[in-house]
DNA sequence: CGCAACAGTTGTAGAAGCACAACTGTTTGG
DNA sequence: CCAAACAGTTGTGCTTCTACAACTGTTGCG
């Protein structure tokens, strides 16, 4: 926000110059390679022949079976749409509804075999690393995995005092 | 792919345990990031009163007006589409369109200033780097801005011969 | 000139995503 | 027991994104 803050603007007595430019240009940096040079939605719907969201829902179920409500919450959508994701999913034979043991109200929904073979294969194509990234040298790719890391505990106590609930999927 | 790659899979002698799962679990992290923690697409349509693609359009015009064929590229979709959403833009006063000085066929689209000011607003809003990103030491932001930098520079050169056009500007 | 290629527009169509209301069946708590 | 709350579904409607065909006007080239 602020207009001029190229030197020492520090209450600490340390050198500040170009702090919040090295954030900003670091953060579009990484902004650019996952959005931009690395964007595998369509490849991943081609890949497993369903909308997006479809192998979105079929990664979150990877980790195991849940209710519809919690897949609508692990997809950030609402209950009728997550009945339409999965009706579709079910219609290919990728996930399975089941009744809840013991609430009729609740339904399991699952992987089949198919599916979870089709998510792994979602999640192949999400999670491998880019050329350039395999390319860098031991040393900065151990520094940029451990940078990275931290970012993320470092979120993840941000909310302190929240529900600990926190989906580590990237979508 | 390669099931057990845990141990000393390395033609120098170095001792390679790990690596891909670094690198894999480092771009896992960069796209959590990215995707789940910071995804501002909705923030930025939001604060514009524009859909997405549309204030995509309008960063991508911030850097000098194009002709609806260029902005077509930039955005990567096709023509007719490209002149339904700069219809919207010019509809809410972002954009105009003026004659091609020396191709009649063409238009030169070019943001107003209103527009200007809604692509900084929305540049603003995605290159605002996560506060934990502000919270890292100097060093690791340091490090971290290198790294970004030189996997960015790493893929301008993966693609040699190629005609140098690339564009800068994460979606 | 005359024709192919080009820039942009219009029209059409469809998939995808998303939200809201209303409904059924089930559970829970007073 | 009974009303409220809940899980899931159905239906409806809208926006966005995308693709393709067809058209107008313009330019470049042989």
């Amino acid at each position: 926000m602020s207009e001029h803050d190229e030197h020492v603007r520090d209450e600490h007595g340390h050198d500040e110059i170009g702090r919040d430019d090295e954030a900003a240009r670091a953060w579009r940096g990484i902004r650019t390679l996952v959005l931009e040079r690395h964007d595998r939605r369509r490849q991943v719907a081609a890949a497993l022949g369903v909308s997006f969201i479809r192998a979105k829902a079929l990664r979150a179920l990877l980790a195991g079976p849940m209710t519809m409500r919690e897949l609508a919450a692990a997809l950030a959508t609402d209950a009728p749409y997550t009945t339409l994701v999965v009706d579709g999913l079910e219609r290919r034979g990728l996930v399975a509804r089941a009744p809840h043991p013991s609430d009729r109200r609740s339904k399991i929904v699952a992987v089949t075999p198919e599916g979870s073979q089709a998510a792994r294969r979602a999640e192949a194509i999400l999670n491998a690393p880019p050329a350039s990234l395999l390319r860098l040298s031991r040393a900065d790719l151990a520094t940029l995995d451990r940078i990275v890391a931290s970012l993320l505990a470092a979120e993840d106590a941000e909310d302190a005092g929240g529900t600990g609930s926190r989906p580590a999927m990237p979508g």
